[in-house]
DNA sequence: ATATGTGAATTGATTCACAGCG
DNA sequence: CGCTGTGAATCAATTCACATAT
């Protein structure tokens, strides 16, 4: 396999997500050109990102959606469930926690957690909040592969390196910090005070463009 | 100016958010280096992204703190405030409203809004959920810049347009979905399902590589 | 006929090496 | 002498054109 630009990967959960929607308006059969317009990407672009995986079409008559959804959710690894965790319960934590849909994407929610005691006990979104302290434990029973982590900006580091010993290897940084991430963790960033800092840049330069960058919020 | 990469407006957050920290600290100057390694890019980097807006540097001495904190600020359109709203009041549009230092960051959440009756009234963070009707003329008398767009996916296109009609020039659009954004709208995306779909692929692919992509959560 | 898949061309971004200035 | 600022070179990503398959 070449290497796959990042960008390609963003563009590939997009495209799931559009034949998401077509399957569910009963859409039987697609084309790059119609992924692309709803996409706002080139048709070109959209081949190309697929062709670093493999051929999925048929010349002339374009993509069966069920086929290529199914392929999608295979590359970007959503045909087996993950096994996630809430770290830090405070107002963004408990909004996740909430959800709605997130079993739906294929991610689980087997834990919470909270280093402050106050919290800890306490139930949100059918969870009990654990104390920091039994994260390792938690992680190895609950097989936990992804957290998504909503501590504040000055604890994330910390965290982190705490969810790395536990063989947590997948995190989302909700915090405004760029992370150092321990050797074998893989993270995205998830800051909505960066997106709003790009927001003000491109109306401040009064440059309305297009959709701008990644990640989650 | 030239042709601004997306990606060099994104960094220019990250070297504000490191020599706002630095300044904390009380740490006069800097140099290319330093805020490379923290930015966890390569100093080469630092400088050319800096170099697209101007000299901000001493040869052989490096740059003064405060002197590059109140350039990138200005860059990034920060030295004034930008009005905003939230729009959709949800678990993560309240998450939003109750956020800290929004203000400090240069945000200032002047109005909130929903379109179910039974929310509208209520009072989350010190404002008063608006209905949707009153939109455009809320939007006009507190001079909203900025919407930060937590309704569900399939209210979110057209919540797009009413805010465009509003006079609204900017989106940081928290819902899982591509927005066709109206002429001289600026759209940012903070989706965290996306982020959390683009740690899967990268557990998947066993890449356990550095960070990812951009946006808010 | 029609729309995919892909090598080649182009565009764009990053890296480099060093000139320039304190 | 040190570190910035920047043109040139390299590397990567996108765009294109068309051969290919149905």
């Amino acid at each position: 396999m070449p290497h796959i630009p990042s960008a390609t990967v963003s563009r590939l959960v997009t495209y799931l997500r559009i034949l998401t929607e077509l399957r569910e308006r009963g859409v039987e059969r697609t084309a790059s050109d119609d992924l692309a317009r709803d996409a706002h990407v080139s048709a070109f672009q959209v081949r190309k990102d697929l062709a670093y995986f493999g051929r999925f079409g048929t010349r002339g008559a374009g993509y069966v959606v069920e086929t290529l959804q199914d392929e999608l959710r295979r590359i970007l690894g959503l045909d087996r469930p993950w096994n996630a965790a809430i770290v830090g319960m405070g107002r963004l934590g408990g909004a996740l926690a909430d959800y709605p849909n997130m079993d739906a994407y294929g991610f689980s929610l087997r834990a919470a957690f909270d280093s402050d005691p106050a919290k800890v006990g306490s139930a949100v979104g059918g969870l009990t909040v654990q104390p920091m302290s039994d994260l390792a434990e938690t992680a190895k029973r609950e097989s936990l592969d992804i957290a998504l982590l909503t501590v504040p900006a000055e604890a994330a580091q910390t965290a982190t390196e705490a969810l790395a010993a536990a063989g947590v290897r997948g995190i989302l940084n909700f915090a405004p910090v760029v992370l150092d991430a321990p050797s074998g963790v893989h993270v995205e960033s998830a800051d909505f005070l960066a997106g709003l800092t790009r927001v003000s840049y491109y109306l401040h330069a009064n440059l309305a463009e297009h959709d701008g960058a990644s990640v989650a919020g």
